[in-house]
DNA sequence: TCTATCTGATAATTCATACTTATTGATCAT
DNA sequence: ATGATCAATAAGTATGAATTATCAGATAGA
């Protein structure tokens, strides 16, 4: 007596609504027409309204019927966008990928990925952010950040890294600095010079390796300034406050009256490394990665 | 094995989606917990999709059954409403207009609407409901009301606002105030006033029109008290804690030992809007409509 | 006035399946 | 270990949505 409206009846209502006809309705549900008409009275008992009228050889809609085909017919078609919409976020076809990156990742790495993203996954969203190593590593454990694209060695743990990018490091002169392309053959023609290098709690193992690249030519750097900004950096250098070792890719992007000399004879390398929760289980996040591993 | 969704999934659904544990939700179902997870499993078979992560000891909803989760909230609130206005309908009423409204609205705009909707139309029924913004905003996006009067600018993608009423702003100033309507020229003569407003959350919008007549007048307000309520706000004023700027329709209603200067003179405004969702076919809603382009 | 033939509503029966209870396996805390 | 507390699984039950068979009423053609 007290029964609850289920979908069924909705789709058995419109087509009765559609046809004005109990057989012809129930031929198209593949249903008999006696059970048609104990699903609609049903309906009508639940709803505690006539919804049609049985006149002598033809049935019509009230009012109230009138009102509720209108509606079912929304309520259907909503239902089947839901599903589509909700298979779609499963597979990770919609839905979000927040991704941090260091300024440096921003010269190709970044923007690869993105144009990759939006050709294969239209569908997924990206925001990003420009943060700090140790602010990206703090934002993925917090789950506010699905990806992070840091230089870093190590990383706490329930974190996974993989590297996405070697890259050599360059001497960046001021332009009228007599050291050239042709003229330079190793780090300790400079090593009286001041350096400015990026600051150490801002990427350790920048700092690390730059040291041990001097390390390796005999010398300790005398370091004279510590930026955040590669922007600032080359400003200082331009202004010959001092000189800088820094991932080569940096050169592009700057409007500056500085020098590159690629270094493609030390051993170091400039690691842009991605990071990622272990267990996000973040779809579109998934197929982020699948594209940066043939990247 | 090729069953169909019924609305039977989507409540059993929605109470796991809220509980984040089975027995819980089979409680307060009536139901077994067993029952429960069967209906769920199978939920996710015929969407095709895994709706929440069964974790070691938790859990926890999929980006899929987040999203789904919205979803069912608004199918099931437009259902109950939709059963609401057939049964209204079948019984030869027009329906249910469900009005949501700031407190400041009360004093003329709702009211008339009121008035002028059981003149019209007899057998429209309202109900209504006092709300902040952002309550009337989310309950019309999940179907819960179908008519917001709010002081907003902006709305959410899907609803449609538009200005009903335009009201001046008003100083409000104990009774036994030196100032008054004759001395008094402009905002800055209490520039070094407390002020009490409306808190920023409640109403941004005014909060910020606010803002801007004092900056009009070259100074920042010391604000002191922040408030939802019209009563409270003037009851501080009344004693003495500081001084306030509000609409000035609502100086009627109130029985307080307070005076308002009304300042025709600011180009500031305080615009009351009806928001409603683009989509909304709720017949009633027309007719309320019709009725507020004409006051 | 008969039939023949439509309609939808009832009645009796069948059968699918949403439930139940009982149990298991896994994880945690003590 | 031991017990507590999860969700998942297994097996049996019972509800109610289906079926078939039939009925009652209306129309139309002889």
């Amino acid at each position: 007596m007290n029964y609850q409206i289920e979908l069924r009846h909705f789709i058995y209502f419109l087509a009765v609504a559609e046809e004005l006809h109990y057989r012809k309705a129930a031929e198209k549900l593949f249903i008999s027409q006696p059970g048609l008409s104990t699903q609609i009275k049903q309906m009508e008992e639940i709803l505690g309204t006539q919804l049609f009228v049985r006149d002598k050889k033809k049935v019509s809609l009230t009012p109230a019927g009138e009102f509720l085909k209108k509606e079912v017919e929304f309520i259907l078609n909503h239902l089947e966008q839901t599903k589509k919409q909700v298979k779609l976020i499963g597979e990770g076809q919609l839905g979000e990928v927040r991704i941090g990156f260091l300024g440096s990742a921003m010269q190709n790495v970044v923007p690869n990925l993105l144009l990759g993203l939006k050709e294969k996954y239209p569908t997924v969203h990206t925001t990003l952010e420009e943060l700090s190593n140790r602010a990206q590593i703090n934002a993925i454990l917090a789950d506010r950040l699905d990806l992070g694209f840091v230089r870093l060695s190590r990383v706490p743990k329930g974190l996974d890294v993989r590297p996405v990018f070697e890259d050599t490091f360059s001497l960046v002169l001021p332009a009228e600095h007599p050291l050239d392309e042709k003229n330079f053959k190793n780090i300790n023609q400079v090593a009286d010079e001041d350096f400015i290098l990026f600051s150490q709690d801002y990427s350790p193992m920048y700092y690390d390796t730059v040291l041990s690249i001097c390390e390796d030519s005999g010398f300790v750097p005398n370091v004279s300034h510590k930026s955040v900004h590669a922007q600032t950096i080359f400003k200082l250098v331009e202004n010959k406050l001092g000189i800088a070792i820094v991932p080569t890719t940096l050169q592009h992007g700057f409007q500056m009256k500085v020098k590159f000399i690629e270094m493609k004879n030390i051993k170091q390398r400039a690691v842009l490394s991605m990071v990622w929760k272990t267990d996000n289980r973040n779809p579109a996040l998934q197929k982020c990665m699948d594209l940066l591993m043939k990247l």
